[in-house]
DNA sequence: TCTTTTAGAACGAGCGTTCGTTCTAATGGT
DNA sequence: ACCATTAGAACGAACGCTCGTTCTAAAAGA
């Protein structure tokens, strides 16, 4: 019942997902982590292979979660124009909310670390996505263009800015410019 | 006049860009930079001060020639029209012919590496973006709203175009879809 | 008792960097 | 024309240290 029972391994990857976006992955010693977490390295070991199987757990996990979301938003919506901005939406809450999160999953440069996994853009919730804009494509409610270009065109804009709040460039919460954002990205693919 | 004269630093600056951009920068040692380049340790420690220092030569140099190309089209191009659409088409010229600088100026995770560096958004060529796109606002050519909303749609479907390619998402030329990236682009922030 | 989990000392490969030396070529003295 | 001197570019063996990982043993749980 308490919340430590057991979750030594959540708590690894909780630690290790704060370091990991706060100095990078490499940054990161798998001391720190054991530190940070005070936890003894042998416990680190047991519950994961290596250094690297804590990152894939964590992405995997990320990724899993965000996927959930999406799929939420399709079971929700019907049309392309509610969807995609819902995802929108759904992208600039969790990057106020949190903000490690997005970082982990959109920021940081898997490949270097995790050399055999695909990169995100193939991975399922963004599969979705593009899914979601193919189908609008097809009924009509985006203007006809190539695909991959309308996908684009639709999510680069809010992507673009929740890099810019996790660069630090821009203060949040972004969720006050979601309806602009929004207008801009629609109309670019309809108009 | 035989092209090895004296060009040892640009050798090292050119193959640290090979390595860092392919493997990334904590999976490039200075030793293999050395084996790649033929040319001694004690060479690279004397044209640059530590890894670090070639890390930081190669960003000043790239974004300065970044910078230099935008400043030209703001010579050539009088409205914030066929200001923006000349950077975006000057993105994806550059991502098809020179995939390496791309990478390493909008795709590396610089502050990983170079700890006082501001974020690459913060740099003279993306101030000038910004500065362009309020510009447009001044003036009437963008539709009333927030800077910073205004540039990440103008630009963020084209950069995401960019790092899919680079992130080998799709193949390029991505030259080929610059108009109706573009299309986009500018629609959503004037329609 | 037997298995699972935690503990933390120890290890050794690989890293960035240093430093004493050699090589090259230009300069000054004769 | 010759050698002596000098500056700095290039060299690479060696160093100290950090890191990820392993190992042995103790503690906890069943």
């Amino acid at each position: 019942m308490e919340p430590k029972i057991q979750d030594i391994k959540q708590l690894i990857l909780d630690t290790a997902l704060l370091l990991f976006t706060e100095k990078g992955y490499f940054n990161t010693s798998v001391h720190d982590i054991r530190k940070m977490a005070d936890v003894s390295i042998g416990s680190i070991y047991h519950h994961f292979k290596n250094k690297e199987g804590i990152a894939k757990a964590l992405y995997d996990s990320l990724v899993d979660k965000l996927g959930t979301a999406i799929d939420e938003i399709c079971r929700k919506q019907a049309n392309t124009h509610d969807r995609c901005r819902d995802v929108i939406s759904c992208f600039f809450d969790m990057a106020d909310s949190s903000p490690e999160m997005m970082k982990y999953i959109l920021y940081a440069r898997h490949r270097e670390f995790m050399p055999d996994e695909k990169p995100i853009c193939s991975s399922k919730p963004f599969e979705m996505m593009k899914q979601i804009v193919e189908e609008g494509l097809e009924r009509g409610e985006i203007r006809p263009m190539l695909p991959i270009v309308a996908a684009t065109s639709i999510f680069g804009g809010a992507i673009r800015m929740v890099h810019l709040l996790l660069d630090g460039v821009i203060e949040g919460p972004i969720t006050g410019h979601f309806d602009e954002v929004w207008q801009c990205a629609w109309s670019g693919v309809t108009a």
